[in-house]
Formats: C-alpha cells, sequence, structure tokens
DNA sequence: TGGTATATGTTGTGAATCACAACGAATACT
DNA sequence: AGTATTCGTTGTGATTCACAACATATACCA
C-alpha cells in the first residue's frame, strides 16, 4: 500500500514511466508526459532517473516528419531480463525475456518420464545457470513460472497439477534457493491472459477473459480492472471447471459435466481421425473437414464452450473474450455458430460489446506472461532494482 | 486516474483519512496514523483539513483507561448525508444516510400499479425535496440508486429491469435534473455486495461474493480486490443466471435451467403451504418443517445453489460467500447440506478457506450500499464537498 | 536560403507536502 | 506526588513537482 509519503510519491512516479514504456512500448518523452499528466521537467527528472538505474535508455528520435523538436526515444533496456519457467508433461520450457517484452533465447529441454517438482526445481536452475553463463552483460531481474495447476500465490506452492501428478510442492521457494533470485509462480493460464491482455489481444481491455485449450484441458485466466484476478490465494480464473451439463464425464479434477470434461481436443482428433497433431495441424484439418460426424462433434463442443462462456460473461461484464490452442480452432471452425451459443445462455446487455476474439500471442505466450510476473516487483518499486 | 502530483497527494491522504473513519468507523487520530503509516503531524494536518471542509467531527476521547494522553476521537459527520432509492415491486423507498453509516430516515411509498421509470424518477424527486424541506442543517453529498436490474453505471441507464417491465430507461439523469443533486445508480445486488463488505459479513475481507433471493428472482454482487467488480459498464455480479442444470424452467431473462429459474422463493412457499409470507417468516417456517416434502424441495435447491456457488468460487477464489434472503434461510436450514453440494463442484484448493455466511445487514443494507455509491466521489476527493 | 512557427528538453525558482525532533499536555501507575 | 507513557503541536528541513523563461531542433513557407 503506498503510505502517502513525498518518497512514495516519487517510487510511484517512477514506477508508472516504467510501466509506460514496459507495456505501452518505446515513447518519446513527450508522450510519457501526456499519457502521465506529468510537467515536462518531472518527466525528465524521472526518465534520468530511471535511465541511471539502467533500466530504459534513450535513443535518437525517429525522424518522423512532425514540426518541432524530436523527442527521443525512451525504450525499456532490453538487457534487463527475467526468466521465464515453464514445467509441461513432455518438457520444461525456458525462456530469457527482456524487460522490452521480447523473447531472446528459449530452451526446451525434453522428458520421457514426468519429473517430480523438486527433480524439476534443479532442472530448472541448471537450466538459469547455464543461461547466466552464456549470456553475459544480462541484469536478471527475478525468474517467473507458470504451472499448469493451481498455485498459492503468497509462497509458490503447487497445490494441484493434476497432469504432473504434483500436489502440494513447493516450487517457487526451492527455486529461489537454487538460483538466488526472486521467483514467483503462478498459474499458467492465468499468465496467459495477462500477456494476452498487455501485449495481446486484449490491449487497452480492463476486462479480459482469456480461455485456453491443450492437450491436458482447459485452462482459465480473467484479467478485471486491468489487474490479474488472483481471488484470496491465487486460484481465481477456473475457468474450466465450470459446470455445463448434467453428464457424468469427469474433468482432470474428477468433477462431472464440466467444460473441459465436455470439451476436449482429444476428441476433436479422434472425429479427425488424427493420432495427434500439432496446434497449427489441428486447426487446419478442423477448417478443412467440414463433414457431418465433424460438425456434429463440433457442434457440441460449442454448444458447452458458449455455456460456459455465457455464463462467464454474465459474472464478469468483460470487453474481450480471447481463445487459444484448440478452443481458437472451434471459434474459426464456425465463428458463428460459437455466438448463438453464447448468446443462448448470456443476458443481452452484458453481450452486446463484448469480442470474442482468438489469442494474438502465438508460442511465446506463457513466457511473456511469466516474465510479466518476474517483473512486478521491478515495476512497482523501479528504485529497488538490484544486482 | 492520480497524476501523480504534490496535490493529488494531498487528496488521496485526504481521501484516505476519510474513507478509514468512513468504513472503519471513528477512530483517534493515533490509530489514524498508524493505519495510514503516515507521521502525527500530517494526521493532524489532514484532520484539521477535513474537519474545516465540515466532513469529521473530533469528540472527546472515550476514558478507556490507557496509559498516555487522551487521543480525541475523529468521526464522519452524521450530518453530511446521500440519499439512497430503491425503487421495487411494490414501492419506491427513500432513506436518508449518514457519512458515519446510519441510516437517518426511511420513507416508503407504496403502489399498486408498478410505475414506469419516468413517473418513479418523479416520485424519487418529490420524496426527496419533502425530506430537505423537514431535515435542515443537512449538506447533501448525492443520490445513489439501487436497482433490481441491470444498470449502464456510466450514465445510469437502466438497460432492463424484468421486474418493473424498464428497458433502457433513463434514471439518474432525469433524477439529477429534478433533484440537482449528483446521482448514480447500479444494481442492488451488487450495491448489496458492497454494503456486505464493507459494514457487514464481509469486514476486512478483500474478495466477497454476495447472493440474495428475493421474491422476484436472485441478484449477486462480486467484491474483489476490495473493490466492487462493476465489469466494462457496470452488468457484472449475475450469479442468479448462472446455468446449474439442463432442464426447461426459464428465469426472468427467458435463460433456461439458470439458478433463477431452479431455485425460487415461490416453490418453497408452495411447498410449506404458505401464501404468501416475509422475509423473516419464510425463515422461521424453513427451520421449523423438516417433513419429507420440505426436505425434497430444499435439498433440490440446496442442490442448485451448491453447484452455482461452486462455479464462482472457481472463478473467483473468494473470502466469503454471503447469502441474503431466502438463501440465508436455505443455509440455515442445513447448512452441511449446502457445503456437500458446494463440494461436489469445487477445486479443492479454492474451497478450503471460503466462509459461507447469511448476510449480516437487514432492512438498511441496499439504503448503506446506495448510499455508499453516492458517497464514492467524496471519498475519492474529499476536497471536492460542496453545497 | 533564410525566417517563422511548432514542439520539446533544460534550468532556476517557488510552492506544497511530509518527516523529524523538541516540547507540551493529559492520563495511568506506583 | 512523582514518574512513565502516550499523543497533539510547533518549527525546521528535505524532497517533490509546477511553472516560466530560455535553448534547441525540426518543418514549413516565401
Amino acid at each position: 500500500m503506498p503510505n502517502g509519503t513525498t518518497e512514495e510519491l516519487r517510487r510511484a512516479n517512477l514506477a508508472a514511466v516504467l510501466r509506460l514504456v514496459y507495456s505501452s512500448g518505446a515513447m518519446s518523452r513527450a508522450l510519457i508526459g501526456r499519457h502521465t499528466g506529468l510537467n515536462r521537467s518531472t518527466v525528465g527528472s524521472l526518465v534520468t532517473t530511471l535511465a541511471g538505474l539502467g533500466l530504459v535508455g534513450e535513443h535518437a528520435a525517429d525522424p518522423n516528419g512532425r514540426v518541432g523538436r524530436p523527442s527521443p526515444i525512451v525504450q525499456p533496456d532490453p538487457d534487463v531480463v527475467a526468466f521465464a519457467v515453464n514445467p509441461e508433461i513432455d518438457a520444461l520450457t525456458l525462456a530469457v525475456v527482456g524487460l522490452d517484452g521480447r523473447v531472446r533465447r528459449t530452451v526446451r529441454s525434453e522428458y520421457d518420464d514426468i519429473p517430480g517438482a523438486a527433480d524439476a526445481v534443479q532442472l530448472a536452475a541448471r537450466l538459469i545457470a547455464a543461461s547466466r553463463r552464456e549470456l553475459a552483460g544480462l541484469r536478471v531481474v527475478g525468474v517467473g513460472v507458470a504451472v499448469p495447476g493451481q498455485v498459492r500465490t503468497s509462497d509458490g506452492l503447487v497445490r494441484n497439477a493434476p497432469h504432473l501428478d504434483w500436489h502440494d510442492e513447493p516450487f517457487a521457494a526451492p527455486l529461489a534457493e537454487a538460483t538466488g533470485l526472486p521467483v514467483r509462480a503462478a498459474n499458467d493460464a492465468a499468465l496467459g491472459a495477462l500477456a494476452e491482455h498487455r501485449f495481446g489481444s486484449g490491449r487497452g481491455c480492463d476486462h479480459l477473459i482469456y480461455l485456453n485449450g491443450g492437450a491436458s484441458g482447459i485452462g482459465g485466466g480473467i484479467i478485471t480492472g486491468g489487474h490479474l484476478l488472483t481471488g484470496t490465494a491465487g486460484y481465481a480464473g477456473e475457468l474450466g471447471h465450470v459446470r455445463v451439463a448434467g453428464g457424468d464425464t469427469t474433468d482432470s479434477a474428477g468433477l462431472r459435466g464440466t467444460l473441459e470434461a465436455e470439451v476436449t481436443r482429444a476428441e476433436l482428433l479422434s472425429v479427425l481421425g488424427l493420432a495427434r497433431a500439432t496446434p497449427d495441424e489441428l486447426h487446419a484439418a478442423l477448417l478443412a473437414d467440414h463433414g457431418p460426424a465433424v460438425r456434429a462433434v463440433v457442434a457440441r463442443q460449442v454448444g458447452h464452450l458458449g455455456t460456459a462462456l455465457a455464463t462467464a460473461i454474465n459474472l464478469l461484464n468483460p470487453d474481450v473474450v480471447t481463445l487459444g490452442g484448440f478452443l481458437a480452432a472451434l471459434l474459426a471452425h464456425d465463428p458463428d455458430a460459437l455466438a448463438d451459443a453464447v448468446n443462448r445462455s448470456v443476458l443481452a446487455p452484458s453481450s452486446e460489446a463484448v469480442r470474442i476474439v482468438p489469442a494474438a500471442l502465438g508460442t511465446d505466450l506463457l513466457a511473456i506472461g511469466a516474465a510479466g510476473l518476474a517483473f512486478e516487483d521491478l515495476l512497482a518499486d523501479p528504485a529497488l532494482a538490484l544486482a
């Protein structure tokens, strides 16, 4: 909580400027002044301070042909980086992401047997150590972890990651111990929502619902009022476990009739006659095949998806609903059918302004989201930049 | 948006102090300092300013027997008031609520035929004018309206209030015109959530779900991160229209299988053999009668209520779920059954810390919530206190 | 080619805010 | 009655941001 001192005012202004160039990209000093409402002299002082901290750099103005004195472009320093860790059932991915939002490198370490949490921590620590050796001159801010399961955000304890068979496994704490870096962890779909909100299909929208369909189920994340909705402990956003039908099929958490139980990638692959497929291959196959069997399965899944979205829209009144993974393929296959399904269960005012769109960020989605989590402390108080 | 100036800092600190004594009740200067983290001299200056604006008063310290110099008690001025308007199907209620949170007076104007929105506006304006004449020496801040339906918060347009048969009827604007006061409007259950959060069962809890069961249906409101969740236009929180079953019964909005369609006060009255009942009478009758017919109906309704709550808990991970109206009676009738029903559809981590409790505020709930809405501008910027 | 208008960074001054230390005031404890 | 404790008040100082004047750099126009 900002405690209302002049010192805190300075911190808040530094944070506002850094956050602006982080989430809106490089911009001139003059634009920063217009966005923040601060005086030119104040903006100058703040930018100088941030540059002195090594967090932003100033480049020559681009010759854009406008009248008046050119304004140097302020941009976040790409050498200020965070590590993004994403353990999955087939591999652990480590990404190095700059404060400019770009992914500098990605390392993917595949495994045959799903590791335990402790082993995954050690693997991540080794990959991080190797990256730090190879990439010289970087200033590492911290580590963000995207976990396919429920994570207690206060201490990064993985409460339940069914596909990894992790239950109440500490993750952030031992990884911080092994790397000497601050580590924060959260649910993967929640971080996807954060990334789409800041850099993807939800830019400029304060209320967003993100829903991702993967091989192992459906995850969701919610942005309300421009902030990631965590709930009291960090478990919010579980849209995959919304009840949509009275059936007996169960989902990965053992709940019956939920979205995740009724809408599955495996069923789509099955009816398409595919043994396995990359996300792009599934997308293409679904767009190509409009046979009756496929149509029937898609229609049923789209109906259930619409019911779940309607529930979420009734509760949250978002600007945007972003669909990722095979849910984006369902949307592309028949956008009108999904809209109809939503409209059958939604209150008219809540739905009139909502846009249902495919995710805009590709494979880097989780890396960007997890890095965003790791940058959060820095963005909240740039003066604490260390190491 | 606070624009980071020193002037804004002062405003924010004034607002923080006023908000503190508004929502936490009268407290000593020393306590204010401890809560805000501000220096004693600063607190003194802020309190003096607020007192000069006529927003707070200082009383002698209560002799509580503690060592040290007694600290004068700062409390919001009860003569600073807001009007709370609540149009319902049988009557329009006007309440006068002080900044100290107390309801000074309530006027209830009953009607046989449901009025149109324009007539209701005129009725409210007449009641407000009469109250202003009778209660001298008041400083009126504004008007808050609790509407049983969906309201666009930006301009107070009633989008859809099915029980009043109002559709896209302006309300706040004409009432502001007629009274010369600032008017803000919102959904009644959302304001109920706000009231329970600040003064009722959800004090100190940043994440709360409020669900109210009335004669005309089920309304809901959501508090996340300590703030009322409005969504992009103000329509968020419609928990009554969450799908819970595959049935064909429809709710007030024409949606099928929703909580509001499946869980009704009318069915409870019917099985209890009551033609009509006050909320208290229904509550008592339900607690008294555990016959098989009643048990069956209650069991079914509790099951559906549990499903809806599970959905909301999975999405929002709240600290508290507050039930009002006949839903509180259902809870009292068999708390364990409701807990079991929730647990059948909820993810374990999300549910472990949640408390399901009856609403703590009684008939004044909506008056307090609507007044809170009207006070919002004042609390955000006390220096703008006028007239 | 030179002058003007426009837009922006920089510098110095001033006003406002809050922190801090010293002091005074009012109560409880011994 | 004296002392310790708690808290309000006052005066001083440090920090921050606003504002005005000036300097700088470009586009536009004649």
